[in-house]
DNA sequence: TCGAACGATCACACGTATGTCAGGGGTCAA
DNA sequence: TTGACCCCTGACATACGTGTGATCGTTCGA
């Protein structure tokens, strides 16, 4: 598929996409034309990355955390350097700070709306 | 405390608690000199922004949250608005999602992790 | 063959979180 | 009183994700 259709099934901008080329994220192919070809494969990674920048990772993060989670689970072991399986042991230690943080947080907001739910009173004004 | 202190004790610049304060995330008490103090409370309240940050969320929803959250379970029904409730609702389901996506990313990236680990083999060069 | 729809690149702009610096005042101990 | 150190405000700068527009080439159906 091209960049248009690729754009529309991620509801992604085409702009997003080449920046997300540009960064590194994604690969495409060429067509002789100059035209950018993905097969469905890059819907979900464009998803993925979307979810991850979200979650607010920055693109020089998830460009290093996306090799891990190609479908084949062909581990390139030449280029894992130490420094590289380092940093990422470090990237999954914040991961699950955000996690734990963005639980606590989200709990916080659920009892709170729970609270007021279940203690309206629509008889009081103020 | 001070401006000082408590960007020591957060490891938060005193640029951005003014920054934080400017956008309505803490309120500090002002000396005649118009020196800001804070008490205990904000260190914690500090580090929550943080964390919340971090996790990709941005002051103006954190701004929102940060009420439900407060130590004291006193809930402020008057301005308790339904429509600031849906919007609750709303960030609490996002921030669920952010959650999800990380904890996928973060296992698949633990499982590469050891993968890696778990195949070692020193002896092949490449 | 023309025009609509799509693609490409490049450049400028914006919002947000953050750094940094300038110019000025407060506090306190030597 | 001077100097070190803290605080204030305001302005400018930067990185990053993203939008928008200009200008141009490609494709394809009417």
């Amino acid at each position: 598929m091209r960049i248009g259709e690729l754009s529309e099934r991620t509801g992604t901008s085409r702009r997003l996409l080449r920046y997300y080329e540009e960064q590194g994220l994604i690969v495409s192919q060429r067509s002789p034309n100059g035209y950018r070809h993905y097969d469905e494969r890059f819907v979900d990674r464009v998803l993925q990355i979307r979810g991850l920048l979200d979650a607010g990772l920055p693109t020089r993060i998830i460009k290093q955390i996306l090799p891990c989670l190609d479908k084949p689970r062909v581990i390139h072991f030449p280029d894992a350097t130490p420094e590289m399986l380092a940093t990422l042991e470090l990237e999954r230690d914040r991961m699950t700070e955000r996690i734990e943080c963005l639980i606590r947080n989200r709990d916080a907001v659920s009892a709170y709306l729970d609270t007021v739910r279940t203690n309206r009173r629509p008889e009081v004004a103020a």
